[in-house]
DNA sequence: GATATCCGGTTCATTATTTGAACCATTATT
DNA sequence: AATAATGGTTCAAATAATGAACCGGATATC
């Protein structure tokens, strides 16, 4: 791994549980030196990627991160379209809603409503969820580029419960359904009493470029629950891709 | 400079204004060989620093900023509080409002309202203000850490208009007075026919994280326009400051 | 209250990575 | 058809990264 590569992967050990890391524990995690891990840190630091706290001496992530995320928000305004979006679709299914966005080989939570049930599915914002086996992973595949999907199914399956699909064909039939129905549906494909419903947010050129999900314990889940939060994540995720692509409905033929 | 801050460097060079730039333009401006550049670019890529737009073959940031960022902002709701504080003194004064938030030496812009006159001052998420210049660099230091201000009032103080303050006496009494006031006035600091007032917003140990402000043409600000805005700017960072630490008054002695 | 660990931070000879001029292959310009 | 951009690649030479051992201080532990 080159150098840049060290210092991104000190940076994403940080995460919404442990915000704030010190040198040893950075080190001992990451596996590199002590003097290469603060070596690394003070590059960082130097550029705002990272900021340490004055009194504990601890680590954490730094203002130029947020200033480049502004940058690259401003040019692709995903986040100030989706999340009213998110909000509404959290009150109407009083379920957590989490909104996603395609990062290399998975798709990362950038947003997230949780319900006020104290049985709720959890969702950390930074999460990274696998294609095959969630509900946003399936419905991003629906309308990924085929190099993607060739990707996600090439590569090791993780089955993460007895019910994760893991057959290549299994889980290119689940996108089929998913592209028909217009949203995906997963029985626990990532963790034991969780159903997810999730449909893809589209770019103008009708790829899919993030995922807007609705997860819920199974137990209070009934089949007519699916079809409805189905439906409206759907209409949530159409919303959001007009929005994005200024109401070009044309371009969105391949959704429908 | 070390192959991070190179990397972190190249990252720096897009914009608002360029989101997207090539491969031969990242590496003139960044002053960088072909090769390298294109070596940390990969590397970058690899972790979804940046995305290369898969027809033009141009790069512009990526989500795996967006992921820190929003892990960042999870533990320090800085936008979220601030955010809706900032609509309110846009409407209130309609006039531009910026929010920005201290990196390394200067401030980052993280969040601007814009008023709808043709006429106004325009500021760009992202842009970066020198302390000794700016009503919010004035606000910031009044304040900062000691360190802090003894960092900037040591380094080169530049003049960008005939107006801007560069003897370290003189910014040093108008932080003094931004501090009695509860809020800075800079006339013309940054630019010629730009007058600003900003407030500091505060942490729970009595220190300036960023500040807002509200910048405005010259030609329609009368000194009452000044009193007014700078009573309000200075409202919504006492404001934001209280729900950043949970109103607890206490700690905001320093301002009062 | 002394001992042993932890911590953050530093040093410098050894080692591995980064570097860049010259090189393609394509794609606009002229 | 020629020219000059572009993105991308190669490999010996130059440079930067590495890590074991070290320091001083703060906390546990006995």
């Amino acid at each position: 791994m080159g150098t840049v590569g060290k210092a991104i992967s000190l940076l994403e050990l940080f995460s919404v549980a442990e915000p704030e890391l010190g040198l040893s524990d950075l080190s001992r995690r990451s596996g590199f030196d002590k003097a290469t891990t603060r070596r690394l840190l003070v590059a960082l630091t130097g550029h705002g990627f990272v900021e340490q706290d004055a009194g504990t001496r601890h680590y954490r992530l730094g203002a130029g991160l947020s200033r480049l995320a502004r940058i690259r928000e401003a040019r692709f305004p995903f986040l100030q379209t989706a999340v009213p979006l998110v909000r509404e679709l959290a009150t109407a299914t009083a379920e957590t809603v989490h909104l996603s966005e395609f990062g290399i080989d998975r798709l990362v939570t950038v947003h997230v409503e949780h319900p006020s049930w104290a049985n709720r599915v959890n969702v950390d914002i930074g999460q990274l969820l696998p294609l095959h086996s969630t509900a946003s992973g399936i419905a991003y595949m629906a309308f990924a580029r085929d190099e993607t999907v060739k990707a996600c199914l090439a590569g090791p399956l993780d089955a993460f419960t007895a019910h994760t699909l893991v057959e290549p064909a299994a889980i290119s039939r689940s996108m089929d359904e998913a592209r028909e129905r217009g949203y995906s549906i997963c029985d626990q494909g990532l963790e034991e009493g969780v159903i997810s419903v999730a449909a893809a947010i589209l770019t103008a050129d009708g790829f899919a470029l993030g995922t807007i999900a609705v997860a819920a314990p199974k137990a209070r889940t009934a089949a007519a629950d699916i079809a409805q939060r189905g439906l409206a994540v759907m209409a949530a995720a159409r919303e959001i891709s007009m929005r994005l692509n200024g109401d070009n409905l044309q371009i969105l033929r391949r959704q429908a």
